[in-house]
DNA sequence: CGCACTCCTGACCAAGGAGGTCAGGAAAGT
DNA sequence: ACTTTCCTGACCTCCTTGGTCAGGAGTGCG
């Protein structure tokens, strides 16, 4: 149930992409690296896994670099998570939805169906325009006006 | 974002012994493996993280075995996967609150709070007297009740 | 007491993932 | 031709996952 450096480095990179999505020239692997401070040739993989899922696209040679493939506004933290991490929420490898669990546990599948859902309740709303502005979607306000929601368990 | 195989068999075998707590002895762990189809001396392991984190009670020799340190409706589903994954929705290792991030991902620190905000809501609502019984807190039956819940992506 | 039973503990192990680094190749621009 | 930048695969170390194995220590019973 943690959230891997590669995800967070992911979803970073792309944060910074949107924001230039205004300039009309690609951004270059090494001033991600720099504006996130993230280990460049670690950073090159992620974005090529972004690339293979079709969220990025990129050019080389000179003048050359990445940009998002679509809008800022179509882009989707959870998509970004799922390239790089695969499927979100499955327990022991497999989805939650095909596990059979027997005697006193039966009810645990709704459990973890209900997990998945949550998640994906907040990773599927916010998208890269609104990460970047900084308006995040109703959803994300409500859980993080408690104080409850900012201290460690 | 996965659920590991020792905090399903935890919960799983937390389960069974919320269901026997009925009954005024012990459960062996060989039952618990053998009704939950989990490997013996793997379960033992786990089993005895769950003592240590004071969730499990214990006795050994002939009629001994374990049992719940308190009634079943006072132990939640979080509790039992922090006792042997860790903090919940960690992210690289360290709490969300933690984290200072520049740039254009600066909001992504309340994402990841509202992520772990969202896990909470579920992980912590949900009892062992709720699962063995059936009868799950509204927020699963919310979360579960759409059909999209319930596919994978 | 002696013995069977059951938990308790640490050591070990194979496979894979996390988090990178390195070296070289292939396109693009100038 | 040459530089720039992405692209790709190989490799590396450390840690986690999902276990197994061997033995020790407490508990109850005859």
């Amino acid at each position: 149930m943690r959230v891997s450096a590669k995800a967070d480095y992911a979803v970073r990179a792309a944060a910074e992409l949107a924001a230039a999505q205004a300039e009309e020239s690609p951004v270059k692997g090494e001033r991600l690296a720099e504006a996130q401070d993230i280990p460049l040739q670690f950073l090159e993989h992620i974005l090529l896994e972004l690339k293979h899922h079709g969220i990025v696209r990129a050019r080389r040679g000179a003048k050359g670099g990445y940009w998002l493939a679509r809008p800022a506004d179509e882009v989707t933290v959870a998509e970004i998570v799922r390239a790089v991490e695969g499927p979100i929420a499955h327990v022991q490898s497999t989805p939650p939805e095909d596990i059979e669990y027997r005697g006193n546990a039966a009810h645990l599948q709704e459990v973890w169906i209900a997990v998945r859902a949550s998640l994906r309740n907040v990773l599927e709303e916010v998208t890269l325009a609104d990460l970047v502005s900084g308006e995040l979607p109703e959803i994300v306000g409500d859980l993080t006006s408690s104080k409850d929601a900012w201290v460690a368990r």
